[in-house]
Order: C-alpha cells, then sequence, then structure tokens
DNA sequence: GAGCACTGC
C-alpha cells in the first residue's frame, strides 16, 4: 500500500476506516526509530495501536495533549499528538530533529494549525531529505495536497542544489465510506419548514419500509415547535404515527435524554431524532438506516455531511426541504471558511516565534486572505508584540508568544505582573478562555438569573467569574454546590485545570503571582491593557442600551447574558462579539477611559475619546 | 431579553 507509484507518492486505499490504514502503516514502518501521528480520537487510535503492536501505552506508543503527556522519553517510538501540541514542540526543536516519520491525519479537515503545520514541513523537508511524510487525506483533497508539496521540490531544485533530493510525502487519500443515499429536494419552496418537516416524517413513515429519521431544524425553537407537533399526533393515536418514537437532541439537552438517541429502535418502530447541527459530525447512530431532513440555508459542503449521516450502514434517503435549484444555484459550497481574526492571530504569532519572519511570503496549503493578514499584523502591532519591522518584541512578544492562549489575554496577563493582580487575572484568564461556566437550559432563566445575582459584580462579568471561582474553592469544588448555583461543574473543573497550566508557565516567565485583593481598579486595568481594542461607549440618552466602539463607531449592545444587561455602564470594553439580529458584546467590564491611550498610546489618542472624558 | 456545534495550546 505504501509502495510508491510511477507518479510518486500519490497511493490509493479505499479503507472503510482510518484507523486500520495507520494499523498497517505501525506494522510497516515498525523499524524506524520514531514517528508521528496527528489526529483528534489519538487516545482511541494510541491504544488500540499499544494493543495491536502487544505493548503498554506510554511506553512504546504514547500520546500526547493538552493537558496529558503519556510518553517515555527513552522508550516511545510512536507517538500520536495534536497539531497544536507539535506546533508547541516546534518551537523548542523547529526542524523536530528527534523525529524521523511524521504521519499527518485527516489533513482535509484542515484546522488552521494543520495549515501551518503542512507549511512548516513543506519547509522543513528542504532542510531535512530524512524526514518521511505522510498525508492523509480525503480523496478530493489529495491532488491539491500533492501539488502542494510537488511546488515546493521544484522551488527546492531551482535554487537549493546542494541540500540533496528529498522524497515527496506520501499523500494517502482515504475514500469516503457509506452507501448511496438517494436525495430528494422539493419541487415548490415551503412557507413554512418546521410544518414541512413534521408533514414529511408523516409522510416517510407512512410509505418508507423500516429505518429510523434523523431531522435538522436551526434551533431549540423550532425543535420544541416540531417535538410538539409529531407528539401531539402520536398522542391522537392517528394511523399516520403509529408506533414513531420522536426525540429532540441539542446540547443543551440532560445527559440522560441525550442517550435516548443513541438506544437501539424496539422492533416495529421507527426513531424519529429532531435536532440541531449537533448531530451533522458528532452524531452517528448505530442503527440500521437513517433518513435525513435538511433545512436550509447551509454550505453544500454541510448539506453534503448531513446527508452522509444516513447510508453509513445501509443505503439512505435525504429529503431537502428546498428546491434543487436552490442548492445548484444559491447555496455557498464551503460554507464560512473565514478564518477568525483572533485564531489568525495566534497563528501569525506562533509563525514568528518559529522564526519565520515574512509572514506575507509563508505559503498555505490555502493562503488567508491578505488584508485579513494585514489586520492580524495591525492587532500585534497595537499589543506591543510587533514592532515596527514586524518583528517580535521583546521581552513581550517573546512573553506572549510562549502563552498558549488568545494574544489578548496573553498582554491582560502580562500586565497583571506590573500592576500587582497576576492571582485573580490567572483565574479570569482561565474562565474566559471556556464557552460558559453557567449551565444552560430552557425555562429554568429565571433560576439561573437569580443564581447569577447572587455573584453578579458592579464591575462586570470578568469580577463575577472571580466570585464563582471563590464560592466554588470555597464549597471544597463541589458539584452539588454547582447544582445549586446553576454553575457548570464541568466548565469549572476546566477552568481550574486551565488555571494551573497557565500558573505554571506564568511562573516560567516570572510573573509575580500577586492578588491585589479587593483592589478592582487595578484588574480593570489589566483587562483594558489586553482588550483596549474592544472599547465601546454608550450613545447618549434615548438608544436603548446601544454602544459604539470607539475605534470602529460600530453599533453594539450587551449581551443579555452580561450581569451588565440593563446596566449599561458609560464605558465598557467586552471580551467577544457575538452576531445576531445585532452584534452583541460578550463578558463585558467597566473601564474608565482615560486607561485607554495609557494602554495603547499608539492605537488611541487622546482627542479620538471626544469630549465626554471626565 | 439572547440561545447551532465543535477542536486546540
Amino acid at each position: 500500500m505504501l509502495a510508491p507509484n510511477r507518479e510518486g507518492w500519490l497511493c490509493r486505499c479505499s479503507c472503510k476506516l482510518v484507523f486500520p490504514v495507520s494499523c498497517s502503516l505501525v506494522k510497516l514502518l515498525e523499524e524506524t526509530r520514531q514517528w508521528w501521528f496527528i489526529n483528534s480520537k489519538l487516545q482511541a487510535v494510541a491504544s488500540r495501536v499499544a494493543e495491536e503492536m502487544g505493548v503498554k501505552l506510554g511506553e512504546e506508543v504514547g500520546y500526547t495533549i493538552r493537558f496529558e503527556d503519556v510518553t517515555n522519553t527513552d522508550k516511545t517510538v510512536v507517538k500520536f499528538l495534536t497539531d497544536g501540541v507539535l506546533l508547541r514542540e516546534m518551537m523548542d526543536d523547529p526542524l523536530l530533529s528527534k523525529y524521523s516519520v511524521i504521519m499527518v491525519d485527516e489533513a482535509h479537515e484542515r484546522s488552521i494549525s494543520t495549515d501551518i503545520l503542512l507549511g512548516l514541513l513543506r519547509k522543513i523537508q528542504r532542510r531535512r531529505p530524512d524526514l518521511r511524510l505522510i498525508i492523509s487525506s480525503a480523496t478530493i483533497e489529495a491532488k491539491s495536497m500533492a501539488s502542494f508539496f510537488r511546488s515546493s521540490k521544484r522551488h527546492q531544485e531551482a535554487g537549493a542544489t546542494d541540500l540533496g533530493p528529498s522524497k515527496e510525502p506520501a499523500i494517502l487519500s482515504v475514500e469516503g465510506r457509506g452507501f448511496n443515499v438517494e436525495i430528494h429536494y422539493v419541487e415548490e419552496p415551503v412557507p413554512d419548514y418546521v410544518q414541512a418537516a413534521v408533514s414529511t416524517v408523516l409522510l416517510i413513515h407512512d410509505q418508507e419500509p423500516a429505518g429510523d429519521i434523523l431531522v435538522f431544524l436551526t434551533g431549540q425553537d423550532d425543535i420544541d415547535a416540531a417535538v410538539r407537533l409529531l407528539t401531539e399526533e402520536v398522542q391522537s393515536h392517528g394511523k399516520k404515527s403509529h408506533g414513531l418514537i420522536v426525540l429532540p437532541l441539542f446540547s443543551g439537552l440532560p445527559r440522560a435524554d441525550q442517550d435516548l438517541v443513541f438506544s437501539p429502535t424496539p422492533r416495529g418502530k421507527r426513531k424519529v431524532v429532531i435536532s440541531t447541527n449537533i448531530a451533522e459530525t458528532s452524531l452517528t447512530m448505530e442503527i440500521s438506516d437513517i433518513e435525513n431532513l435538511v433545512v436550509a440555508p447551509i454550505s453544500k459542503a454541510s448539506a453534503r455531511q448531513r446527508a452522509g449521516r444516513a447510508g453509513r450502514v445501509r443505503p439512505g434517503k435525504c429529503y431537502r426541504l428546498y428546491t434543487e435549484e436552490y442548492f445548484v444555484k444559491q447555496m455557498s459550497s464551503e460554507g464560512i471558511p473565514e478564518i477568525q481574526r483572533s485564531k489568525l492571530v495566534s497563528c501569525v504569532i506562533q509563525l514568528k516565534a518559529l522564526g519565520i519572519d515574512n509572514i506575507l511570503g509563508f505559503k498555505w496549503p490555502a493562503s488567508p486572505s491578505s488584508e485579513a493578514m494585514i489586520r492580524a499584523l495591525e492587532v500585534l502591532y497595537s499589543l506591543g508584540v510587533l514592532d515596527d519591522d514586524a518583528k517580535l518584541t521583546s521581552p513581550v512578544g517573546f512573553q506572549v508568544a510562549e502563552i498558549p492562549l488568545d494574544p489578548m489575554i496573553s498582554k491582560m496577563i502580562l500586565a497583571s505582573d506590573q500592576l500587582g493582580c497576576a492571582e485573580e487575572i490567572l483565574t479570569i484568564a482561565a474562565a474566559l478562555s471556556i464557552q460558559s461556566i453557567w449551565v444552560s437550559g430552557r425555562g429554568m432563566q429565571k433560576e439561573l438569573d437569580e443564581a447569577k445575582l447572587r455573584f453578579a459584580a458592579a464591575e462586570g462579568d470578568h469580577v463575577t467569574f472571580l466570585n464563582v471561582y471563590k464560592g466554588f474553592l470555597q464549597s471544597g469544588k463541589s458539584s452539588d454546590w454547582c447544582r445549586r448555583n446553576f454553575v457548570n461543574a464541568h466548565a469549572m473543573k476546566k477552568v481550574i485545570e486551565i488555571r494551573a497550566q497557565l500558573k505554571r508557565i506564568a511562573q516560567r516567565l516570572g510573573i509575580v503571582l500577586k492578588s491585589c485583593e479587593s483592589d478592582m481598579t487595578v484588574l480593570r486595568k489589566a483587562v483594558t491593557a489586553g482588550f483596549f481594542a474592544n472599547a465601546c461607549r454608550l450613545e447618549a440618552y434615548g438608544h436603548n442600551g446601544m454602544y459604539k466602539t470607539v475605534r470602529g463607531s460600530q453599533e453594539v449592545y450587551i449581551h443579555p447574558s452580561s450581569v451588565l444587561f440593563r446596566v449599561n455602564p458609560k464605558w465598557v470594553v467586552y471580551h467577544s462579539l457575538v452576531s445576531t439580529d445585532r452584534q452583541y458584546m460578550q463578558n463585558v467590564i467597566t473601564i474608565e477611559p482615560s486607561w485607554l491611550p495609557e494602554a495603547a498610546p499608539h492605537f488611541y489618542q487622546q482627542r479620538q475619546l471626544g469630549p465626554s472624558i471626565h
């Protein structure tokens, strides 16, 4: 399977799973010194490979993820790790000199880290002719992947002739698995898609042979409505709905209810799962046959992904509640490939730390737009991470690159050292790094809001996090305390983990872990030092809580989940924006406008802040 | 008065 064909190292195999490929490779290359897999489900794969090789996990075969290093420096020859971990390792060892073979699995999934990694590996292979690269990718991507690495070879032949021949990487293309899925479209656009979904379910149930149904709707509201309509139909003992089991599925649903979806369908029954796009990727039902309703607008890629949920065990059908013309002409092919600015900012700083100075000339498998790149460089410049020559500043730039967080958070941590509030800021940094510390859930907003009020701080959400953290520690990290206070226990566990990691890094950087006790002003200043670019001012009277960003005059509002919602202090900075019908600021803290030119003299000149500074 | 879901250091 690995032998080079005449066209080079482009091989094809039609394996049912990626795993057997990896396993055969292990057998084939057992004699090599050390080599690498990069895969998201790597713990599971690592333990299977260890089992296959008859060795103990953590010895000859090991893995490394963010909070776990299950390897043994003396013994490990096969190591599984995430792309992020490998990028971190490259900061100490840019040529990855310890390793002889690197396999990048699922390269087509193409997270931005994988893209950087591929770009760096392409560079490394010019300096490391002995390094074997194996890239596994979906078939459609294999050719472009091969040419990405081939163009590097041409470059090498034209330029550096003294480096000796280097092998092109083996590109494994893994065929899509599964059975045929028959696609149906509606002939005319439907006026009410929830109603249309319900009718289609009943029609399928009436006319199609056994097999479960999976329906994608946009949100919890529509799911509730559809479940209600179908359940009413079932309860009225209508002939059309006899034997139908109706189950909702969304992330906020309690675990026990989610498990129902995965339980086997009783004989003679048909399960219908009404889901958000949680089921698009994470759901693989171990049941006979899944039929699939999709509601627009999503991307073509997403639509194919959804259709692929059917036909995994035997042929399936997919009913799209939009017209074929709409699919062909209106739907975008790839969704939103736009790289988030903050992500790109992190990447740029990592490349800089790896010594790649010419960022704009870096060869990516798919380049981000130069506008996005320039915006990222601007952010880093304003943070004082890059200097006028776009080089990492010392020490701030190098320190920010050391911290595995969004550079704005890293800058906030560094500022907290001078301001004497690192203890508090590390907690805030950890809390900002996870989705939410509160339990989500409908039908208990009132209790949740009341619970939040018990911790709410006048300064805003960041200080509120501190209050929750304090309470959690005082309770002895009790999960019962979490339940009573509508705090997500699992999220708090993560906060503790991340905080411990940040503490280790902070100590390595020589940051003094001092507490500011009750002085919230220094704490707010530290937040401002990182997030000054997100400063907003409340519009004067009668604008119903409308703020404008200081820099862009963009209209924004405080998100209803914030403790400052309806409080509307005059000046705030936010952590992130979420855009729905409006632009909402999430995690908001009050500031004094005079701190802005202090924190970022290049970014804010005094006069920009206008006459309302007092 | 908002709410699709991951992944990663």
